[in-house]
DNA sequence: AGTAGAAAAATCATACATGATCTATTCCGC
DNA sequence: GCGGAATAGATCATGTATGATTTTTCTACT
């Protein structure tokens, strides 16, 4: 156990989870139930149910008699959400073209901007503005399934990419497809904007793998249970 | 409670789920616990976590204090599910083409040729073999996710239809898509044959959707909670 | 290294306290 | 008497606690 914690809002089920996403308990830890109860200030009964509901969620992963772990990601657990985060982007974007007005589109130029003045200066703020950006366009999606994955999956994503830096060369993609992105909105340009999409979508999936391929040579792995 | 069940194999969560994925709990059903756990033969505690599971496959829906219901489905629900199949089982089918040997391709006929010999008489074998046939082209994806994901959707899906008949045109529609789709994978039309998922995927969510409607217009629907 | 035994941990079963919600009856003003 | 508000009691979800049992994990010894 890193800390112990006692904060003592939210269900356990948010605060266990919270620590997942924002890497407090870290990828492949054990989550013993005694010791989160402990943690969490609870007894072990919501722990439980908390963890159940995160395995069911697949932020966790439980073996029979040996209990949980933060769920391990690898390279090709990120592939795999990119994948399916190729497909459904690119489609939650064009519907986005077919509704979008003028204030949604300043919006997001809005945003934008806050992105380039911060400049990738701070990472956990480019997190926060990314995030804005793309849930602006995803949010309002009529499809609340869809859009959920959409989430889930970008909170998974958000979790690796805080543990590195972003190159310089991504770093220019980012800003250069973003901005391609906004014009193509401007001009109703669907398809336009699903290509970029995509693009920026699997940009962004092969920078992290990369990144995870590159952090794995250097920090010496540990034997995955 | 419906009948007094005591089968004893399998983990609460595995009988829970399997009573709703077959429709012996109706959807929007209240899932008591104690009455749960009476059912299965266990203490509160199992039913418990298995409801959470559960929850956070979204196959439950639980509101704070007021315990936990089936997954109430509706047609916006089916639409959403659609929508991503229309997206992921293309995908997912393309790849297939580009891996598929003979022995899989005749493993699909062999399984279209149980299809049309069944000819929907028998509803239960039609869902079967239908799932089958879509298995074997998706579960041996890399992608454990999407493949997951569209098993899960599958599974959704799979509950709803159990309740309605097949409408004369549509069966005809899955035995020709079935078989063009075959033709196409045989001929390594990797394009036509995603067209052709696409289509029969949106064939089959707009059939069942329009069953839905029709006996919404029949049955008397409860008040929705 | 391999292993026996101890400690830790998961899992399940109860029991109970508390508080929210639902139901149905009573009560009041009209 | 009638409709609706107030209320008392039943029902249920949720959290706590504790013990039994089994499996896993750790530790110390050969």
């Amino acid at each position: 156990m890193i800390e112990s914690d006692n904060r003592s809002t939210g269900s356990v089920y948010e605060m266990i989870r919270d620590d997942i996403v924002s890497g407090r308990l870290e990828p492949n830890a054990r989550l013993k139930i005694a010791e989160l109860a402990l943690r969490y200030r609870t007894s072990t009964n919501p722990v439980r149910e908390a963890l159940q509901q995160l395995r069911g969620e697949d932020f966790v992963q439980m073996e029979p008699n040996r209990g949980a772990r933060v769920r391990p990601i690898d390279e090709a657990f990120v592939r795999d959400i990119i994948e399916i985060e190729v497909l459904l982007e690119p489609a939650l974007t064009k519907w986005f073209v077919s509704i979008a007005n003028e204030a949604d589109i300043a919006e997001l130029e809005a945003v934008q901007a806050q992105i380039e003045e911060n400049d990738f200066a701070d990472r956990v703020r480019h997190g926060e503005l990314d995030t804005r950006f793309h849930q602006l366009i995803y949010d309002r999606h009529y499809n609340r399934h869809a859009s959920e994955l959409w989430w889930k999956h970008r909170e998974v994503l958000r979790a690796i990419s805080r543990r590195f830096a972003t190159s310089l060369s991504r770093r220019q993609a980012v800003l250069r497809e973003h901005r391609t992105l906004i014009a193509a909105l401007r001009a109703q340009d669907a398809e336009g904007a699903a290509a970029i999409v995509a693009q920026h979508v699997e940009g962004s999936g092969r920078h992290i793998i990369e990144q995870m391929g590159a952090a794995k040579r250097i920090i010496p792995r540990r034997s995955p249970a």
